[in-house]
RNA sequence: CGGGAUGUAGCGCAGUUGGUAGCGCACCUGGUUUGGGACCAGGGGGUCCCAGGUUCGAGUCCUGGUAUCCCGACCA
């Protein structure tokens, strides 16, 4: 039939659009690069997003929000950071319309012309900190923690559905300290944030570091990742979070007076994740079946099927199943009866397994007989029979173990994904034949991280946190290095 | 922005030498079905990407646009 899932192993990338197309997720939309988020998906985003404010306010944070549009000049007062976005930026230049001449459609009034184009913000960090240079006076302002949610847009060649979008939904947080050491602290703390979330909440493990110059962001003095590895060997950034230093303060003239009385620019950071990790959660747990979400992130985390001949059959199911529904619903699980008679329990099954609810329930005329329901998980495809006494409890335990279980599998499969190569030759033949993260010896230059890239396509996804010290010679050039790093192929 | 391809029903496609548009899925109606994507019967749905041109006649040939997809350079 026609939902059939292109196989992983066939083509692994039409597989990703198969499955966000047929488990309803996203499509494209009529504008080029830009996708439409359905019902489904934004679910899944609406929960994210839930999980992340939560833990975002608990961590002193206060949400805001600022324009769409951005002054041209206020994005060249950061010469990295125009430097990094300039080519990916759409402008507004014109404000209105006028009906075509010829009467067909409508076309740009050229007596409109904005006298300073607009920016459509593809981050912003330079209207923030244009508007904190008036937020902040004194050391008796700081710090000023605050996030936003919004849509940004860079201008890309080729997107990917969720990974990336001409637009795309996000979290930026930007905040401003009295010290260095303060908003060190703070880009740290995020960091972790998003990393304690993605593997508790989306289990997916990450690995975090420190960005090499090369991969940091345009205008931070350093910048924190934490990097996934999906399925097929490519790593992914799941998020980020910016040491800022002092870059915007200047460019944007944002200073306080301190305790002492004298006058000093403010220490800043920046942090985000965006609907890319949507992306992460398909690549990491989903199989030749369709998606397979974590309970935590599942819409749908029980779905009930009934199954029937004829009326009478129905009735007796329909009594049961409906007792069942609402025990689950009232124990707080996010529960679906789906009594439809216009498609069959084989649709629904198959149905259900593409979206990737966590446990489907099955209960027939054996079943009420027996007092008893088939339990099906979705990260196993085991399938168990179960009896009706005790069954939300054994329900809420199966959750928590589908999500310990997806994580530990997840993880299991990051690990071996970790290979250390000494040689340059040991070096390609890993990035061809295996993939994966490859830890090996750097040394700590530009032009080297850049030889690589081309040559293999290769890039430093990060300097671990954990790294060891260890003395060592550069994969390419064989000069000193201090230390192993993490190259990949990646999103 | 370079290289390649493709635009025909909601989706996936076929359409011969130029002769007035079809298949599968989906959809609608009725019936039989229902423990892993049911079956039968009937039905609806088209600016054949757009604009010119050739021709008695163009989905098909020619010219010019345009859109999308794939591969490269750039990126969360």
């Amino acid at each position: 039939m026609a939902k059939e899932l292109t196989p992983r192993h066939i083509d692994y990338a039409k597989w990703y659009n198969d499955l966000i197309i047929k488990a309803d997720l996203a499509e494209n939309s009529g504008v080029r690069g830009c996708m439409v988020i359905k019902p489904y998906g934004y679910a899944i985003w609406e929960k994210i997003q839930q999980e992340l404010d939560r833990r975002f306010k608990e961590t002193g944070h206060q949400n805001a929000y600022f324009p769409l549009f951005i002054p041209k000049s206020y994005l060249s007062k950061e010469a990295d950071h125009v430097e990094g976005f300039a080519k990916e930026c759409a402008v507004v230049t014109h404000y209105r319309l006028k009906n075509a001449p010829d009467g067909k459609g409508v076309i740009v009034d050229d007596e409109a012309r904005l006298e300073e184009e607009l920016i459509v913000r593809p981050t912003s960090e330079t209207i923030i900190w244009d508007t904190y240079r008036n937020w902040i006076q004194s050391y008796r302002d700081l710090p000023l923690l605050i996030n936003q949610w919004a849509n940004v847009v860079r201008w890309e060649m080729r997107t990917r559905l969720f990974l990336r979008t001409a637009e795309f939904l996000w979290q930026e947080g930007h905040t401003a300290h009295a010290t260095r050491d303060e908003a060190i602290a703070e880009a740290e703390l995020m960091l972790n944030v998003y990393a304690d979330f993605a593997e508790r909440f989306m289990a997916i493990p990450v690995i975090k570091g420190v960005k090499s110059p090369n991969e940091r962001f345009a205008g931070a003095e350093e910048t924190y990742c934490i990097e996934a590895m999906m399925q097929d060997g490519k790593a992914l950034q799941a998020g980020t979070s910016h040491f800022l230093g002092q870059n915007f303060a200047r460019a944007f003239d944002v200073k306080f007076a301190t305790k002492e009385g004298k006058e000093e620019y403010v220490w800043a950071t920046s942090w985000g994740v965006s609907t890319r990790l949507i992306g992460a959660l398909i690549m990491t747990h989903s199989d030749d079946n369709g998606l397979v979400l974590p309970p935590t992130l599942a819409p749908i985390q029980v779905v009930i099927v009934p199954i029937y001949r004829g009326r009478e059959d129905f009735e007796k199911v329909n009594e049961v199943a409906v007792n069942i529904f609402e025990n689950l619903k009232k124990a707080g699980i996010a529960v679906k009866y789906d009594d439809r008679d216009t498609h069959k329990p084989g649709w629904k099954f198959n149905e259900y397994e593409l979206k990737g609810v966590p446990i489907r329930i099955a209960i027939g005329p054996k079943d009420i007989e027996n007092n008893q329901v088939e339990i099906a998980r979705r990260d196993t495809l085991e399938k168990v029979v179960v009896s009706q006494i005790g069954l939300t409890d054994y329900i809420r335990k199966l959750l928590e173990d589908i999500q310990e279980t997806i994580y530990e599998k997840a993880r299991a499969f990051r690990d071996s994904m970790v290979s250390s190569a000494d040689t340059w030759e040991e070096f390609t033949r890993l990035l061809d034949e295996k993939g994966g993260f490859i830890s090996a010896h750097w040394d700590g230059t530009s032009e080297t991280e850049e030889r690589i890239k081309e040559l293999t396509k290769a890039t430093i996804r990060c300097i671990p946190f954990d790294q060891k010290p260890e003395e060592g010679k550069c994969i390419l050039t064989g000069k000193n290095s201090k230390g192993r790093v993490l190259f990949a192929r990646a999103y």
